[in-house]
DNA sequence: AGCACGCCGACT
DNA sequence: GTCGGCGTGCTC
C-alpha cells in the first residue's frame, strides 16, 4: 500500500555524470515534519555509512522503483532553498548542456550558513509585507510609456541604451542604461513581481545600485556579485525566498530563487564576463532565455551595440526593438588616414590633440588605451622579433618609466636577456600603455591634473574639474557630468587580436567609453576606418549586427549555428563524436592536439539538433565516466585516465 | 568517487 | 580446495 508523502526523489550533490538523475528514498517518521520539496538532505548511497547531499526534488508513489529503498537520513535545514523554477531551470540548463544538474545548483544555490539561516528564520515568523514603491518613475528618451508596459505585457525585446550620464538625486552619476532598467524594475516589483538586473561587473552593479537607491526601498533590493562573502551571499538569497524583489547582480542573479518572476534584464550581453567558467559554462544569455520561456517574464537585452546573437533572436522574432525617441547619436570623428602629426609623433593624431586641449577647458577629458603599464610589449633591437623571456618564454613588458624589463609571467627580471633568434642584447618598446601615455600627455599639457584608471588600479569616479584620464578599455572612471572629449586611441591595435568575436568587442568598448560624454562633447575614433567606423559614427549597431549574421551563417560559425567541443583522450573524442548521429550534425572540426596531450573536437550543428546533440554527447560522458579507471599503477602519464569534457557555445573556441 | 561482486593464479 | 588479484558495474 503505498503511503503518499512517505517516498520521495532526491537529487544527490554529485559532480558524477552517472549520478546525475533522482534516487528514491523513504521518508522515516522523525523526518515527515521538515521533509519537502526544495529541503537538503543527507541520503546514503550504496553502503551505510556512506552519506551524500542531495536535495528533496518531489514526493513520488511507492513502487516507482523495484528495489527496497533506504531512507533519507537527515534533513540538514527545514529550508527548501532549491525552489520548484530553480530546479526546472537547472535541469533544462543541465540537459541542453550535456551537464549535470547539482553543477548549476552549486552556482545557484549558496552554500549554507547556519547562523544567517537562524537569524533570517526567527525574523521570518513576524516578517511584515514588503512595501511597494508609490513612486513610479518614468523613462524619458523612448516612446510614452515603452518602459513601464514592459513587465505588464511580459514583453522580449533588444533595447538600445541612450548613450549620455545621469545625474542621480545624490549628487553621482551613472549611465542613463542604469535609469532605464531601473525603471523597468521598479514597475515590475510595483506589480508585485520580482526583477532580475544582471550586469557584468562590480562597476556596473554599482551604477545600477545607486539609481536603485534612489527609487526603491532599500530591502527591496538583493545583491548577489562576486566580491560578496559566503554570509552575504546566503542572506541575500534568502531574502528572496520572502517575496517579490529587485535582485540586482552578475551573472549569478539569473539563478536566484525570484517569487513571481516578472523580468529578466541583461546590461550589454557581450561582455565576456557573462560566460560562465565553470562547467557546465552556461552562458547568461542563455539561462537567462530558458528561464524567461519557463517563467513567462519580460526580457530585456540592454546595450548600446547589438550582439550578434541578440541580433539573432531579433530575426527569429523572438525579441522585439526598443529604440531611443529621439535617437541620440554621440559626435564621434574617426581619424583613419588622416597626417597623424602631433607631439607624440605616431600615435595621437593632430585633429586629437586640439580636440583634447580644447575640451580641457570645461572638463575631464578621456583617453582610452589598449593596454595597462608602460610598454606592455618588448622586440628585439636588432631582429624585431617579440621579447621572450630567457627562462620560461614569457613576454617582457616594462611596468614604468625607466624599469627593469620583467616577465609577466615569472616575474623574473630580464638584466642579461639574450634575444632566442640573433643573440641580439637590447630591447626596443614596441607599444605604449596607460602609463607611458600618461607620461607623454603629461609633458604635452603641463599642469593638467593626470589620472590612470587599468584594471588592477581601478578609479571609480572622476569629478568635473578638468583633467587627462587615462584608462584601459572598460576601466573608465564616471566622470562627474561626463568627459568634455574622449579620445580613443588604440583602435588599430585592439583589432588585431585573433577572434571571431574581436570587432564586436571593440565595438562595445567604443561605445561603453563614448557613452560617458557630455551631451555635444567630441569623441575620436583614432586609426579606424571602413564599416567600423562607421558603425560607431551612425551609431547604428543593429545594423552591424545585421549584417555580420549572415556572414556568419555562410561560413557556419556562431551565432548562427552552434558548436560543441569534446575534449579528451583521442579514442573516447572519436567514440562521442560517433556516437551522434551524422543527420543532426553540419561537420566535425578537429580531432586536434590541445596544450595537455589531448585532442579536441569541434562538432558544428544547427539551432534544432541542439536537445540530439546534447543527448548523445551527454550519453558518451555517462558512459565514459562510469567505465574508466586507474591506468596500471607505477607507469607514470596521467594520475588517472583523462575525463571527457564537454562544452556547448564557447565563446572564445574560433 | 568508493565499494562490492566476480572470475583466474599461488598457497595451506 | 580457498585466498586475493583488480577488471567491471552500481549507487534508490
Amino acid at each position: 500500500m503505498a503511503v503518499p508523502g512517505r517516498v520521495c526523489r532526491v537529487l544527490l550533490d554529485s559532480p558524477l555524470p552517472q549520478l546525475d538523475r533522482l534516487f528514491d528514498y523513504r521518508v522515516p517518521e522523525r523526518l515527515v515534519e521538515h521533509a519537502q520539496p526544495g529541503v537538503r538532505v543527507k541520503v546514503p548511497l550504496r553502503s551505510a555509512g556512506r552519506v551524500s547531499d542531495g536535495y528533496l526534488i518531489e514526493f513520488a508513489d511507492e513502487g516507482d522503483y523495484p528495489g527496497a529503498l533506504s531512507e533519507v537520513e537527515e534533513v540538514i535545514s527545514p529550508v527548501p532553498v532549491l525552489t520548484p523554477e530553480v530546479w526546472a531551470l537547472a535541469r533544462a540548463l543541465a540537459d541542453r548542456s550535456a551537464g549535470g544538474a547539482s553543477d548549476i545548483l552549486r552556482l545557484a544555490i549558496p552554500p549554507r550558513q547556519v547562523r544567517v539561516e537562524k537569524t533570517w528564520l526567527a525574523k521570518r515568523t513576524d516578517a511584515v509585507p514588503f512595501a511597494v514603491p508609490t513612486f513610479v518613475p518614468v523613462v524619458r528618451g523612448y516612446p510614452a510609456g515603452r518602459i513601464a508596459q514592459l513587465s505588464r505585457e511580459r514583453e522580449r525585446v533588444a533595447l538600445q541604451a541612450i548613450p549620455r550620464l545621469a545625474e542621480l538625486p545624490d549628487g553621482s552619476w551613472a549611465g542613463h542604461w542604469a535609469v532605464t532598467l531601473a525603471a523597468a524594475a521598479v514597475h515590475c516589483i510595483a506589480e508585485g513581481r520580482t526583477a532580475i538586473l544582471a550586469v557584468p561587473d562590480y562597476r556596473d552593479q554599482d551604477q545600477l545600485e545607486r539609481v536603485l537607491a534612489a527609487l526603491a526601498p532599500p530591502d527591496l533590493v538583493s545583491r548577489f556579485d562576486a566580491r560578496q562573502s559566503n554570509a552575504e551571499r546566503y542572506r541575500s538569497f534568502l531574502r528572496c525566498l520572502d517575496g517579490p524583489r529587485i535582485v540586482v547582480g552578475n551573472r549569478s542573479a539569473l539563478y536566484a530563487p525570484a517569487t513571481d518572476l516578472g523580468l529578466i534584464a541583461i546590461w550589454d550581453d557581450g561582455d565576456p564576463l557573462y560566460a560562465e567558467p565553470l562547467a557546465p559554462y552556461v552562458h547568461a544569455r542563455d539561462a537567462a532565455l530558458v528561464r524567461q520561456q519557463q517563467q513567462g517574464s519580460a526580457l530585456i537585452f540592454a546595450g548600446h551595440t547589438r550582439s550578434v546573437e541578440v541580433q539573432r533572436l531579433v530575426e527569429l522574432g523572438w525579441l522585439g526593438e526598443i529604440t531611443p525617441d529621439p535617437l541620440v547619436i554621440p559626435r564621434v570623428i574617426p581619424t583613419a588616414g588622416q597626417p597623424e602629426r602631433g607631439p607624440s609623433q605616431d600615435r595621437i593624431p593632430s585633429g586629437a590633440w586640439q580636440v583634447a586641449r580644447e575640451a580641457l577647458k570645461d572638463g575631464p577629458v578621456l583617453v582610452q588605451v589598449a593596454r595597462p603599464g608602460y610598454a606592455p610589449t618588448l622586440a628585439c633591437r636588432t631582429c624585431g622579433q617579440p621579447a621572450r623571456c630567457n627562462h620560461c618564454e614569457g613576454p617582457l613588458n616594462v611596468s614604468r618609466s625607466g624599469a627593469v624589463p620583467t616577465c609577466r609571467w615569472c616575474g623574473k627580471l630580464a638584466t642579461d636577456w639574450i634575444c632566442d633568434h640573433c643573440q641580439g642584447t637590447e630591447l626596443k618598446q614596441t607599444t605604449a600603455g596607460s602609463v607611458r601615455t600618461a607620461d607623454e600627455l603629461g609633458r604635452a599639457f603641463p599642469g593638467v591634473r593626470i589620472i590612470v584608471s587599468d584594471g588592477d588600479h581601478p578609479v571609480l569616479t572622476v569629478d568635473s574639474a578638468p583633467s587627462l584620464v587615462i584608462a584601459t578599455r572598460g576601466a573608465e572612471p564616471l566622470p562627474g557630468g561626463g568627459y568634455r572629449a574622449v579620445l580613443l586611441l588604440d583602435g588599430e591595435r585592439m583589432l588585431v587580436r585573433e577572434s571571431l568575436r574581436v570587432a564586436d568587442d571593440c565595438l562595445r568598448w567604443w561605445s561603453n567609453a563614448i557613452a560617458l560624454a557630455a551631451p555635444g562633447a567630441t569623441s575620436v575614433l583614432v586609426g579606424v576606418g571602413g564599416f567600423l567606423a562607421q558603425t560607431v559614427v551612425t551609431w547604428q549597431y543593429a545594423r552591424y549586427a545585421a549584417r555580420e549574421l549572415p556572414d556568419r551563417r555562410t561560413h557556419h560559425l556562431p551565432p548562427a549555428v552552434r558548436l560543441a567541443s569534446v575534449t579528451g583522450a583521442p579514442d573516447a573524442v572519436a567514440k562521442a563524436v560517433g556516437g551522434i548521429d551524422p543527420e543532426t550534425i553540419i561537420d566535425v572540426l578537429g580531432p586536434a592536439p590541445t596544450s595537455d596531450g589531448l585532442v579536441r573536437s569541434i562538432v558544428r550543428f544547427e539551432y534544432a539538433h541542439g536537445q540530439a546533440v546534447a543527448e548523445a554527447l551527454r550519453g558518451s560522458v555517462v558512459r565514459h565516466s562510469s567505465g574508466r579507471r586507474r591506468p596500471p599503477p607505477g607507469k607514470g602519464g596521467y594520475g588517472r585516465t583523462p575525463t571527457l569534457k564537454v562544452r556547448f557555445d564557447d565563446p572564445e573556441i574560433l
